[in-house]
DNA sequence: CCGAGTTCCGTTAACGTTTACGCTTCCGGG
DNA sequence: CCCGGAAGCGTAAACGTTAACGGAACTCGG
């Protein structure tokens, strides 16, 4: 079961040549004629040749630098992401990542040029939430050719040839917020309002047909309405959702997929349906609290920021080093909060975004670790 | 920012001592005075060392061995755990990673034994499910001073002295369980059965108090009853609910925390009551997809059992490799399933159960990965 | 007082890769 | 004919740790 792997002085060896050649030929570097590349691939090929990390890393000692371009956002969202991404970057045995965030103040703006510089700067990694994906596209292609792998997270850039993504399954999402509407309606008639970010994002339409899917499936007395586009912009959140407020009176529940649900919430509030209405919202910060509290919001799905930015990061690692052969498409379950739980996530949130350097002094012997819990 | 590491070089030298000595003293083999002990680890401690674990896995080349000790079980959940202990062993770098399992066909059956052996076989860490904590305490006493950390999974061993716990939070679970009972029911009055295994599981009882509460302070019509102890045997689990449905005719709705949701279903078929009741029950497992679909069950807490697999070997690698810094309590947000995103559960489920060896070929060169997804 | 056995410590060869350097061979231009 | 340069390849020194070996110094029974 246990045979000892190859190395590079195997395949040397059965070629009657030299570790350095071999090398050479691995990683095409300059110097070695393209007869003996051929078949010092080949044979590596037969021999299952994989690189032993330690002695790589031990060697060449050089860390992967990889940039995190995310927007700076309205809510804890996307510090959630980047203290996942941080706190991965920490774990990962043989330290050797550093990450640098390149941060946009305002959604969308400057994105392209973020990553323009992250490409300049030659890092060997890009973790980015491609906010208008068709915008992207071409510079993260750009990317791709200057062999610089892309990994999104929380949206998707199709045809972009990204390494990968990391996100919520939107079908998981847009259904159980759909059964539970339906089920906290409890047979009651009336439309459903839902507000999206954008209908292009694939993420969002998805989200809102596994919605209407689902709520037409299961609770044909409810209707879902046509989405609302907010584009993550706090005053037009606000104006669509307060003229739609008015002007339907049999709305019975809203569902907020976006970051913008406090705009909503007012709107909600302005229009005097704060309580009438049953809202399931999306994500979770500390502006939303209250209304949970209070009821206002029935239950909000948690995209769990935090651990998208470390299965980004752990993605992109895995990619670099070793040639990465997980899935390269990662869609996460939400989590559902309601009054019930909700403190278990603050807490988990307050913990996980204070998580600061809390490495020990060195303890290099494990005999005593039991007294700790003793 | 970036100070090159000390190195036992570096301790060496500033002590005027050899890279042996300091190595020796580190790792409290014998051949080095207590004087010289303590004052390289006071070197050590001041200049912050820390081991290189590239060098120190090239160098020594010893895989470690862990031992899974988790019972065969009713359901899938076990399954589950297992094959995320495997896949987070596969993806660990430097695979140095090799687990042996010891599954005990019935529970709490052989338990001990199984344990005994392991640490009869010098195992380097173990993952243990203590089915019943008192009996193992000892035991796993045993094994940590044998040096021999052990993770317990979904239930904690306390006063035993283990390294530490993966669980799904039981406060998160019995509450969500709880504010869902209240809301489904949606102002109807009645009484709420809640099953456990035993009340002396700390897990149990924390989760039914959380449910207790939660259910008190929210829906303060609804009453919790006492808790229906099944120890996982099918027939018990029956026998106490179906002679409960017959005896409380004021029954709105059960909350079942165990694996045996099969012959609680069957007993409320029988008592005729499977359509009337409210009906939450854990995990995820085929015989329980009917119920979810035709809404006799109305959501199911899931114990995310993959997950928990991953992060008990995560804990126990990280310690081992490294001195383990991370947090030995890992309380897991349990995820919601109900009818309407049942589907993607079931399809990662089987996702994760066939993961099987799906390893390249070796792919040195990483200039074509975007052709992938292209 | 001499060998045998300790105790303590220094030295050194691995582990598999990377990288810088150096040695051939061959070719074209002066 | 000789020299410069390049292409193709071999060599060896790192990287930080582990583990085995060897050699002092010191102890102790005979």
């Amino acid at each position: 079961m246990g045979k000892p792997p190859t190395t590079l002085r195997d395949i040397a060896q059965s070629l009657g040549t030299s570790i350095g050649t071999v090398h050479r030929a691995l990683h095409d570097n300059p110097g070695v004629s393209a007869a003996t590349k051929a078949r010092v691939l080949q044979v590596a090929r037969n021999l299952g040749y994989r690189p032993n990390l330690a002695a790589r890393y031990l060697s060449s000692k050089k860390t992967l630098r990889i940039s995190v371009n995310t927007p700076q956002g309205t809510t804890s969202f996307w510090d959630e992401v980047r203290s996942g991404i941080r706190d991965e970057a920490e774990s990962i045995l043989l330290e050797n990542v550093e990450v640098e965030f390149r941060t946009c103040p305002t959604l969308g703006e400057g994105e392209e040029e973020a990553l323009e510089a992250a490409i300049r700067d030659q890092v060997d990694g890009i973790i980015i939430f491609p906010s208008s994906p068709q915008k992207l596209r071409a510079a993260i292609r750009r990317a791709t050719r200057a062999n610089i792998p892309v990994v999104c997270v929380a949206t998707d850039a199709p045809q972009s040839g990204r390494l990968g993504v990391v996100g919520i399954d939107t079908l998981a999402s847009g259904s159980i917020a759909a059964d539970l509407m339906g089920r906290f309606l409890n047979g009651k008639e009336g439309s459903i309002a839902v507000t999206v970010f954008d209908m292009d994002i694939t993420e969002h339409s998805e989200k809102y047909s596994a919605f209407q899917a689902t709520l037409e499936t299961f609770y044909p007395n409810l209707q879902t309405l046509k989405p609302v586009e907010d584009h993550d912009i706090e005053k037009e959140a606000y104006r669509k959702c307060r003229r739609l407020f008015e002007e339907r009176s049999d709305l019975a529940g809203v569902y907020v997929t976006t970051e913008a649900s406090i705009p909503v919430l007012k709107a909600a509030q302005d229009a005097k349906l704060l309580d009438g209405l049953t809202i399931i919202t999306t994500d979770l910060f500390p502006d939303l609290v209250p209304y949970i509290r209070s009821s206002a919001v029935i239950a909000t799905i948690y995209q769990r920021p935090h651990a998208q930015g470390e299965l980004a990061l752990r993605m992109l690692h895995e990619f670099l080093a070793e040639g990465g052969r997980r899935s390269h498409q990662v869609a996460l379950a939400p989590h559902l909060v309601m009054r019930g739980n909700l403190d278990f996530f603050l807490r988990r949130q307050t913990q996980e975004l204070s998580a600061k350097e809390k490495r020990r002094a060195p303890r290099e012997n494990s005999a005593e670790y039991a007294e700790d819990f003793a």
